[in-house]
DNA sequence: TAGATTGTTAATCGATTAACAATC
DNA sequence: TAGATTGTTAATCGATTAACAATC
């Protein structure tokens, strides 16, 4: 209907990483009272150069004033619209075994947009329970009720045999955003977006790091 | 004493990410029963180029054979004593609230050389209890606790306000890894090695590529 | 032998940084 | 005005890919 929409060339993906860093660091500066801030400044809390956050920011538009620096709640504000989370998303968790549950009574993303809305399993004992307010349904209920809650995103919390399996439900449900916790490399469509965290792989950077270290000393 | 080290120039960050994604990969192929593979086989499973694999691998030296291809198994080996973890870490684990639990519950890094072996919290009420056979401690007893056992790494779980505080006394006992699943920057030395799982930022990742995609469409 | 695949060097590509005119 | 800081262009740096001789 509009073209309002800048052509947006190519942006580096950690490019929009360090988005989501700027976001958390400006609402931790408001937090802390500050009006305005600077890509100087900015940069020094993430350990980044001036200009690459400048840079970073100049994918999308202008946002600051030369001479002044950026206000913080303006900031905030277009980074979240770039990132589409100046509207609220609902999500879906898939597996409430421990890691599933947890994910549900953590409050922490809420605050950003996120609200986890569903649950599903396929554990009898688990299904038609409540877990903090929020209901537990069956897998085959997935597609019926993520379509009619207009979810788009979920988390997979599933043990890594039911991994691909249970993407391969969440693709034909619709779902067009796969948060992996299992330790597998998950098969999707192109027009699927997914992101996994693996804690024995971060662990594994850590140990890399330790022992990398030590032997330089 | 000895100089057996090769001298290790600069290793990409990302090489050695991409070393913890082979090595995950070269273990579902042992499952699956297969002997042998090749960069191109190994590459493709994870998006890769075939040179991109060599690539990374030539950094610390050789491990195919021309013609042939790869063991897996001496790959896996090889791979593991590069990260570090051809040897067992115990892992302390701070902050038993949904999320610390989850961790402790959780076995899957158990297969990768990581064993959770303590937990420690400032609420009464967990310290002196035991969790999936972990005890539980109070956070004042962290230096002693961590030294006593040869703990060099530890996971937060800890609310974002008490992150930082945290991490002081992390750093404070010696700890040389830390892996941060508060919302928020934590600040070390650099001599100790940090990694952050920010669960909001991920599903933020996830939210661009959404909005992106509808905007292309 | 012919076919496959490695390890490595050189070429390409992309991302970060430096520099600076414009602006407050 | 002088000082600060942006947005942006050009220069640098580093990482990925292509190519190929060596090898099985």
């Amino acid at each position: 209907m509009s073209d309002a929409q800048p052509p947006q060339p190519f942006v580096p993906k950690a490019a929009i990483s360090r988005l989501s860093l700027y976001l958390r660091e400006l609402q931790q500066l408001i937090r802390n009272g500050d009006e305005r801030t600077s890509s100087t400044k900015l940069g020094a809390l993430l350990g980044f150069t001036d200009a690459q956050v400048r840079k970073d920011l100049a994918h999308f538009g202008q946002f600051g004033t030369p001479g002044i620096g950026y206000r913080c709640a303006d900031l905030i504000d277009a980074i979240r619209a770039i990132l589409g989370t100046n509207r609220p998303w609902p999500v879906a968790v898939v597996g409430m075994g421990n890691l599933g549950r947890a994910l549900v009574g953590y409050g922490g993303f809420a605050q950003q947009g996120f609200k986890i809305t569903v649950g599903f399993d396929v554990d009898p004992r688990m299904v038609g329970s409540t877990i903090e307010n929020i209901p537990v349904h069956h897998l085959d209920e997935l597609a019926k009720i993520t379509a009619a809650a207009g979810i788009k995103m979920a988390i997979m919390a599933v043990p890594a045999a039911a991994a691909q399996q249970v993407a391969d439900r969440l693709v034909q449900a619709g779902i067009e955003g796969i948060l992996n916790f299992a330790p597998v490399t998950i098969s999707v469509p192109n027009a699927v977006s997914q992101v996994g965290v693996d804690v024995a792989i971060e662990l594994e950077q850590l140990s890399y790091a330790i022992v990398t270290k030590l032997q330089n000393s």
